[in-house]
This record gives C-alpha cells, sequence and structure tokens, in this order.
DNA sequence: TACGGATGTGCAACAATATTGCAATTCAGA
DNA sequence: TCTGAATTGCAATATTGTTGCACATCCGTA
C-alpha cells in the first residue's frame, strides 16, 4: 500500500517526502471524505502547518487533490478520481455536507452535466455541494 | 426604494438599524452578484466588523441573504430571491465565479433539480457553483 | 555511490478572517 | 414617553492563511 503512494507521487511527478506520503496516505484512507485543513494537523500533530498549507497547494496544482467547498468555511480536500492532470481538473461528482456532524463525502454517481451559461462565459470546473443530513446523523 | 428596504425588514420581522438598511440597500443594488465580507466592509468604511458579522448572520438565519461558496476562500452573501423562510433556504438557482476577476453572479435560469442521494440522506439546499471565465473577461 | 542543483521544509513574522463577552445604546410596542 | 429586549461597539482572543529566508532533503547524473 505504501508502494502505490510512491506510485500516485511519482506519476505526477512529484518528490517523494515523509510528509507527501503522510497526507496522501491519509487522504486516499479518508475513502472519499474530505478533510479540512485544521482536521489535518491534528491528524499530524508533529507536522508544519505552513508546510501542509504548501503541499496541499501542490497537490491540488499536480491534479492529485482537489479543493471541496461548502458553508462550513475550513477549506477541505479529497482525492482526485477522475484523470486529473496538472493542466486540468476533471472533478465533476458532487459532495454532500451533513449539516450536523459537519462531514463532507463525495457522491461518485451524482455528475454534473452540461448547464447552458450565457453567451460570453466559460466554464471549467464546477461545484455541485447538496447540504442536508448524512445517514448516519437521521 | 428605501420603503422598500424598511418593508423586507418589517416581513422578516427584523428591527431596522441603519447597519441593516445600509448593508440591505447594498446587496440589493448589487443586482444578483454575491458580496464578499472584506469588500462589505470596504463599502462601510464606519461600519464596525464585528455588527457587520453578526447583521449578516441575522439576515442569513432569517432567510433573507444566502452564503454563496466558491474556491475564492472568502464569504460571500447575495439577496435571497425565491421565498425563504426563517427555517428554511430555497435558492436553488446557481452560481457563477469568474476566476479572473473574482466575481460571483447569480444565474436565475440554472436550476439545481433533485438529485438521488444514498438512502438515509435528506437534501435541504444545494449549491451549484460554475468556475471559469465571465464575459467581460473573456 | 558521491555530488550538486533544484526542490521542499521549518521557523519567524505577519496579515486576514472570525468569535465571544460585556457594557452602553437604540429600537419598537405599550 | 417609558421600558424591556434587541442591537451595537469595543476589547480581547482565536483561527486561518501568506511570505521570506536559511537550512535540509531529494534524486538524477557523473
Amino acid at each position: 500500500m505504501d508502494q502505490s503512494i510512491v506510485d500516485i507521487l511519482k506519476s505526477h511527478r512529484l518528490r517523494r517526502t515523509p510528509m507527501r506520503m503522510e497526507v496522501l496516505s491519509l487522504l486516499i484512507n479518508a475513502n472519499g471524505t474530505a478533510i479540512a485543513h485544521p482536521e489535518l494537523e491534528r491528524m499530524l500533530p508533529n507536522a508544519d502547518r505552513i508546510t501542509l498549507y504548501r503541499t496541499l497547494k501542490t497537490f491540488e496544482e499536480k491534479g492529485l487533490v482537489h479543493q471541496v467547498v461548502d458553508t462550513s468555511n475550513a477549506t477541505k480536500y479529497a482525492l482526485c478520481r477522475d484523470h486529473c492532470t496538472e493542466h486540468q481538473h476533471h472533478d465533476d461528482h458532487a459532495h454532500f455536507h451533513c449539516q450536523d456532524c459537519g462531514k463532507t463525502v463525495c457522491l461518485d454517481n451524482i455528475t454534473t452535466s452540461n448547464f447552458q451559461v450565457p453567451a460570453g462565459y466559460t466554464v471549467s470546473q464546477t461545484h455541485l455541494v447538496l447540504e442536508g443530513t448524512c445517514d448516519s446523523c437521521s
């Protein structure tokens, strides 16, 4: 399993460092749940906060993770499933944000279709967030 | 026009204070564009920042405005068009966030339909954000 | 395997954003 | 006009995010 992490980093042309391996491992094990920045800090008590910021930024730029937006005003990150590259993200699945427990999960079966935007507008990315109550809170 | 502002506050059972009138007026004149918190601060140089936080929070709770999420990590607010109440928001229109100029506008003609969520999940609110380039930036 | 340049890390300092408590003020109904 | 309740403004503090720089680490190359 460590091997897969190394492979992921390698395929995205990223240097393997302990920090990156740990963060990536956490995101993989999160299994479709988006993790907020402060949460990652708590999970990695010995890690430097600033380095974590930069690690996540790098991951995002290289198409490894994507930011998930919700109304909790905490930046959340989730692993990209789709074929995201350095140049373009293709995360077109929806996310569900539970208002009770605050968790955000990926809903891979709900994808965003093409929307008819006004003339002159171009869409490069879409975010679809459903808010409500999740199964363990209802 | 001031009258309409008074009416809106009255119908939502909110006391009319100078701060609320000003903020509401700005949001009405924004005409479908979501305004970020720091932007509002700049527009109201004499206003107390903390009061602004509480004003917006109150407005949101009473169904007057809704938060708009995007990747700019600045909380944005827009006037509710639909029939939002104290108890439930019904803003099911999409928002467009321009990556160049940073503006966020409401796309009233794009509405979110009903999505098939996993068993046990209930959806009370949806957020659909399209990101890309707007007409004045392209 | 050792070298060296590019890349990443950790610290310090700082900026921006958000929350809480409390006393003083303002609002709106009686 | 009076009064209780809601709202405001200030202080203090917490949380989140950024930048610069010296030092450490990584990894392709020799």
